[in-house]
RNA sequence: GCCCCAGUAGCUCAACGGACAGAGCAGCGGCCUUCUAAGCCGUCGGUUGCAGGUUCGAAUCCUGCCUGGGGCACCA
């Protein structure tokens, strides 16, 4: 069609306007092309010295174009409007081309030809022997949908994620089970929390006794001389804690293809350090200082740009800094194809993970281009949570907010507050509440199932529907919130989708040409649908789980409206029914494609 | 001091340089003997932080400023 459109112009001598939107024509309740003429409109005023105002030569222009287009087979209607050219196509033949193709496709709608290309995405990053928090929670959220929705966009995607199993961290905790829990096992289930309760039991009896110290650096030095005994301890309580990981990606339907743990990173870090300092890369300052890459002076900037950045400390003892040059080049050693290599990482380490890109740039490496940072902001707490928080939060320091400022506070990793499990049972709690109120007759383990679909889907639907550069305020009621724009509304379209469904005994099969006048909704529904693709391919290259929610979101309240306004079921006319049928189950299988991609269940009940 | 991010309805947030800046929540008023009311409709609500600039056209791009948050050598 607009290949046709395109085509005749061309013949016409018409110039073809740049920008192609094929959406639905704002207040009309019909879909073709939109054209601006303006940008040609513009160039002619500019170039023939013309003296005519721009929005009058591109209604022209829009008009003589009408003129030209109105008898292309296909097109219904043509216009010209304040410089626009809209192009209405036959509903009809759209709209069965549209739920034809969906059901067609089936699950695969919405996901592009594979590219044969692969990148890999690092998220997640919990360190191991501590909490597993709200903190953590919107990197594994995001960090999916994205991996989602690249796959979708024709990616191979390598999900990676990269454990903090070694620093002072382990070895406080460490110290305080060796003194106080020696031999003490986690429970079988949430063992985070078990393990948490004892870093932050760590850290307070650290705080309330600081002369113990030494016996946390003795235990360090146990730990850097190897000593066996200790290192056994080490695997050992390590891997509960990655049980009590596993526990929640499980619950989260999250899971990784490759694992990179930091403490395989330290000889390797420590030797890429000594080959920064021979190749003059780095500079050696021990022991009077650390070793440094003085990356502005390197590249000759007078302004600061990339600063200094330190790789290793002064005593040789390792940094974060020390072991991320090695895992990059331990990712394209093992998957030498990566056309990207994507960490989902805070952005408040923008600027060091700039310089890490930087450092392997100077190191020669050609795919140091291919790194790409997807920075995301926090999640604060407000105040109300803070007083909680402070309870169990004996490391941080005491907040020192002037009276009347907006209290917030990051959830960062030191506080053991609003741990997972406690959020997961608290939203579950709520949204089995509200089952029971909604829907009384069904079984119990299904009100159980389906409080677990809304509970999770609701948390991370309120997590990715943001700008990943947003600050997420937490709190239970808005986290919980499953009115309005969250992701109840859309598993409950879905519901109704099926429950219409299930009433027909299914849609035809076979495919089914609209002979009734379409009702504005049916054919905004069907613009939803048609858009879906598009958006797929726009969140994947901006990185923007948002796109899909907000398509999903457009594409429940689209059929809802259809729902309230088109009689399916007890359509009179058959031909009407079965098309409307076969509209409904194009909308229940895009509403479960788009959950899908942001890693949210559709039931088909609730 | 340098750098990054944000400032849009009372609140939380959308909006590919394009048509009248849209949703949700909160408020008010309607719609369930009829396909699940977790829904739908109506209504109220805006000088898009300020001032310039570029453009036919700016919430969007550029410059400056204001406010808030964050980052800047051995924390992770």
């Amino acid at each position: 069609m607009a290949e046709q459109v395109r085509a005749l112009l061309h013949e016409q001598h018409i110039p073809e306007p740049k920008a192609w939107r094929f959406a639905q024509v704002p207040g009309e309740g019909v879909w073709g092309f939109s054209l601006p003429f303006f940008p040609i409109a513009a160039a002619e005023v500019r170039a023939k010295g013309l003296k005519m105002p721009v929005p009058q030569r591109a209604q022209e222009l829009a008009q003589a174009a009408a003129e030209r287009v109105r008898d292309l087979p296909g097109v219904q209607r043509v216009e010209a409007v304040r410089g626009y050219l809209n192009i209405y196509v036959d509903p009809h033949a759209y709209g069965r081309q549209v739920v034809d193709t969906v059901l067609a496709q089936g699950p695969n709608f919405g996901r592009a030809p594979r590219r044969g290309q692969r990148l890999m995405v690092e998220f997640s990053q919990p360190n191991t022997h501590k909490a597993f928090h709200v903190g953590h929670l919107r990197n594994v959220i995001l960090g999916e949908a994205v991996c989602r929705i690249l796959d979708a966009a024709g990616y191979e995607v390598v999900r990676a994620n990269y454990l903090g199993d070694i620093g002072w961290h382990v070895i406080k905790w460490l110290w305080n089970y060796l003194t106080y829990h020696q031999g003490e096992e986690p429970p079988t289930e949430d063992k985070t929390t078990w393990i948490s309760q004892l870093y932050i039991e760590a850290n307070r009896r650290l705080k309330e006794n600081p002369d113990l110290e030494p016996q946390v650096r003795a235990l360090f030095h146990r730990w850097e001389a190897r000593d066996p005994e200790l290192l056994a301890l080490w695997e050992k309580t390590r891997q509960w804690s990655i049980e009590g990981f596993e526990e929640i990606y499980r619950l989260l339907d999250v899971h990784f293809d490759r694992v990179y743990y930091e403490s395989e990173m330290e000889e390797p870090g420590k030797a890429l350090v000594e080959e920064l300092i021979r190749r003059g890369i780095a500079r050696d300052l021990r022991p009077n200082g650390p070793v440094i890459v003085p990356l502005d002076e390197l590249l000759g900037l007078d302004k600061e740009t990339y600063r200094t950045y330190v790789v290793l400390r002064s005593d040789g003892t390792s940094l974060y800094a020390t072991k991320d040059l090695p895992l990059a080049i331990q990712k394209f050693r093992e998957y030498p194809d990566l056309v990207q290599s994507i960490y989902v990482i805070d952005v408040r380490q923008s600027l060091y993970m700039k310089q890490i890109f930087k450092t392997l740039e100077l190191m020669g490496y050609e795919w140091a281009d291919r790194l790409y940072h997807l920075a995301y902001e926090l999640v604060l707490l407000p105040a109300n949570l803070i007083q909680e928080v402070q309870e169990v939060d004996l490391e941080a320091e005491a907040p020192a907010e002037a009276e009347g400022k907006p209290q917030a506070k990051a959830a960062s990793s030191r506080e053991g507050a609003v741990l997972l499990d406690q959020l997961f049972q608290e939203a579950h709690r709520r949204a089995r509440a509200i089952v029971d109120e909604k829907n009384p007759s069904l079984p119990a383990a299904t009100k159980d199932r389906v409080a677990w679909q809304v509970a999770l889907g609701a948390l991370k639907y309120s997590m990715l529907a943001r700008e990943n550069t947003r600050f997420f305020v937490f709190n239970w009621q808005q986290a919980l919130d499953f009115n309005g724009n969250a992701s109840p509304t859309i598993q409950y379209a879905h519901v109704r989708c099926a429950s219409l469904l299930r009433k027909a005994g299914g849609a035809p099969e076979a495919s089914v040409t609209p002979q009734h006048e379409l009702h504005p909704a049916e054919v905004a529904l069907i613009s939803q649908l048609a858009a879906f693709p598009g958006v797929v391919l726009r969140a994947a290259a901006e990185y923007k789980p948002l796109h899909i929610t907000n398509a999903a979101f457009a594409l429940a309240r689209a059929f809802n409206d259809f729902y309230d306004r088109c009689p399916v079921l007890a359509a009179e006319d058959p031909q009407v029914r079965d098309f409307r049928l076969r509209l409904v189950a194009a909308t229940k299988q895009t509403l479960a494609n788009a959950l899908h991609l942001l890693g949210i269940e559709a039931p088909e009940v609730m």
